[in-house]
DNA sequence: GCAAAAGTGTTGTGTCTACACCCATGT
DNA sequence: ACATGGGTGTAGACACAACACTTTTGC
């Protein structure tokens, strides 16, 4: 039989906890990189697709169904990548409501994406390239759903864009901007305020839970 | 030794011919999908680069220098889409200019992607995939320098994108759009008018030949 | 009343489309 | 002259950022 690489899929798990966006990892225990922290994920089942061997591996260190997006990121194949063994990696990135706490085990925590402790692999980078493709789609697409809690007033939504972002983003414009394009509704309800006063925030939902571009940014469009 | 799954490349090559959005298919000589059109591609080379594994596949295909862009697409995994074999695929998207004309194998052929002939495997979508993604960037990248020759008039560029984004495209504003983000500039030539007359056209280039957000059409942008 | 937080009104800017108009050439 | 194709000028639509201002609450 011809010589086949192995196959792993993996995880780039982020959430925002504390008004930071973090990312879930292991460290590891054994060689190589023992010690050192690695993004969830395993190896490829048999006769299994890429999206069910992720969200089997998943299931072992979140509840899959805190999962509200996921999708395929890119399929690392270095042949250095892996320092004993010919493996094929293909990447996820998955997003978690910034409300659910899912119990995760001992070995597993949340980093901050900003601020990484040594990992290993290629594990680094594919984590920054998780970051900027949900940069990215928080731009045109209405993505912030599977970052945001069932409802919420635009400051919650606000303090989340900001961590997510990572620059100042105006509670004003992330409110029209959203409206116009048809993201968000109100539920009706209001959030009473704090102890130090203030107008009662009006409760918002996304409209829709799967992921949608909303700014096709089309230049050159069709003419209608 | 754990079993494993076979890996191959494919590639999606573009080139607008004949102004129209045409992909290179060869024909499937055996089982399975004898007499069927596949995208080119094959098995992944021992220790060897996915993207090292495609350019050694189209060689035998097409001169690759022609390929002025290749990215990777994404990786299906389907168990159910090779009727025999447990096979992962990576497909690529590669973008030949108009101009070149590769020589290509007997069993080889352009085939129009708005025509496409009975596919084998997961091949449609796959080349559906590709031309989603081209249409994509060409809305906010510089990737137009991959279809287009060195030099051109508005003219003959605003043929390709016509082709390649599939509807019509107004000269006027596909050249100031261009030249406003910087992406196109004047040679300094002209071209002569044909023989119905018409004044001479600018020659123009683009100013960089890799790839290049040319707008991050980024909403909810940093403060300057 | 006053501070705090939320939300609206308004203005200015930049990018894009559409369309009228002008320019340079061949016959 | 005039048809043809190339290019420019300009006006309108739209989305966005910034900021002043108003609303509604707690103390």
């Amino acid at each position: 039989m011809r010589t086949r690489p192995t196959h792993v899929t993996l995880a780039v798990i982020l959430q925002v906890r504390d008004n930071r966006l973090c990312v879930l990892l292991w460290e590891r225990a054994r060689e190589p990189y023992a010690g050192r922290w690695a993004l969830p994920g395993g190896y490829l089942g048999e006769r299994e697709t890429l999206e069910d061997s992720i969200r089997r591996q998943l299931a072992q260190k979140v509840d899959v169904r805190e999962v509200a997006h996921l999708e395929q990121l890119e399929t690392r194949s270095d042949p250095e990548r892996h320092p004993s063994e010919w493996q094929l990696a293909t990447a996820y990135l998955g997003l978690v409501p910034t409300v659910a706490d899912p119990s995760i085990p001992e070995d597993t925590a949340w980093h901050p994406v900003h601020d990484l402790p040594p990992m290993a692999f290629d594990h680094e980078s594919i984590t920054l390239s998780g970051r900027e493709r949900l940069r990215a789609k928080l731009s045109y697409t209405n993505i912030g759903f599977a970052l945001a809690p069932e409802s919420f007033t635009i400051s919650e939504l606000r303090a989340i864009y900001v961590a997510a972002l990572g620059h100042p983003v105006a509670a004003t414009n992330l409110q029209r901007v959203l409206v116009r394009r048809g993201v968000l509704e109100q539920t009706g309800e209001q959030r009473r305020p704090g102890r130090a006063g203030g107008r009662p925030a009006a409760v918002f939902r996304f409209r829709s839970r799967g992921l949608e571009v909303t700014d096709p940014s089309a230049v050159l469009r069709p003419p209608a």
